[in-house]
DNA sequence: AGTACCTCATTACTTTGGCTAAGTAAAATG
DNA sequence: CATTTTACTTAGCCAAAGTAATGAGGTACT
């Protein structure tokens, strides 16, 4: 495959800004969440649980990017908040499956109302045109998160 | 004209998505570090410091969006890796001055290397529209997470 | 000048959030 | 029916970042 080295150098310095911006932000992230009592991860499985339905721990853990034993703790301590239920899958039983309760519902529309006003604060600091871009590259980066690694894939 | 409260839902729904995707991100790429000797903020730290020449470890703690401690850890460990010098500041015996080495310039052209080739790989799963979309996003997401924030009370 | 306060960096300790390895139970395969 | 595979879990570890307290150097106010 011809590859188009010529944007080469371009992408290099976009990947090397965005991956700084993003480390930056994952920490900005970690301070200010809106629920005080659960962690961005923990937030996120249950957007993802919200998208997708329910799901089982190893499915969610590949969603996640993260190993099988994090998702069991990161479920069982979403399961003692009272947030999600798990239940053992109906045909095969080594497999459980995870689904979100009516609290979790409650909070995320709870989360959703503060979001929006932490965005509405926040919509000062960019323009239109830089909305714009962010909400173009949110998709591109979600396949970004989950695009095969050529090279990180020894197994 | 238009008021921008019009699009807060499409902007939460990006926030939402840019959210989690920049969390999985992070993960991925706290696994394919380019250096393996590296964290990722530390590689960041060196960045920064390329990009904005010599820095006191408060500002750059600023900059990175870490804790003064934490910035000091770093620089140490930046230190005894010879990427990194720490100076008495000339006028303020409070403050230091952390400024690169010649190694670090060269360490960071191999790591740009190293991180060409990974493009190389990635760039066949996105397409140059995609592409395209994450040049303009970068510096946004830079600005984002150097935004100040209101709501961010000081304690 | 002296005292009170403030700022920057550091030290010591804790918390968090992920990983690997090993274990158990259930299903699939021969 | 024995073996291997799959799905989740348990246990223990480690790295990164945070908080609280310390110290040393400046600043301001009478």
């Amino acid at each position: 495959m011809n590859m188009p080295d010529l944007s080469q150098g371009e992408n290099a310095a976009a990947v090397n800004s965005l991956r700084s911006a993003i480390l930056r932000l994952t920490r900005r992230l970690r301070h200010q969440r809106v629920d005080e009592s659960l962690s961005p991860t923990e937030m996120s499985v249950l957007g993802t649980l919200f998208r997708c339905g329910p799901l089982g721990p190893g499915e969610l853990a590949r969603k996640e990017h993260v190993q099988p034993p994090s998702m069991t703790r990161i479920v069982a301590m979403l399961e003692t908040k009272g947030l999600v239920r798990l239940e053992p899958h109906p045909e095969d039983r080594r497999q459980k499956v995870v689904s979100q309760t009516e609290q979790a519902e409650a909070m995320l529309e709870e989360s959703r109302r503060k979001r929006n006003a932490w965005l509405a604060e926040l919509a000062g600091g960019l323009s239109e045109e830089e909305w714009d871009t962010l909400r173009a590259a949110a998709p591109v980066l979600e396949k970004l998160a989950h695009l095969p690694m050529p090279e990180a894939a020894p197994r």
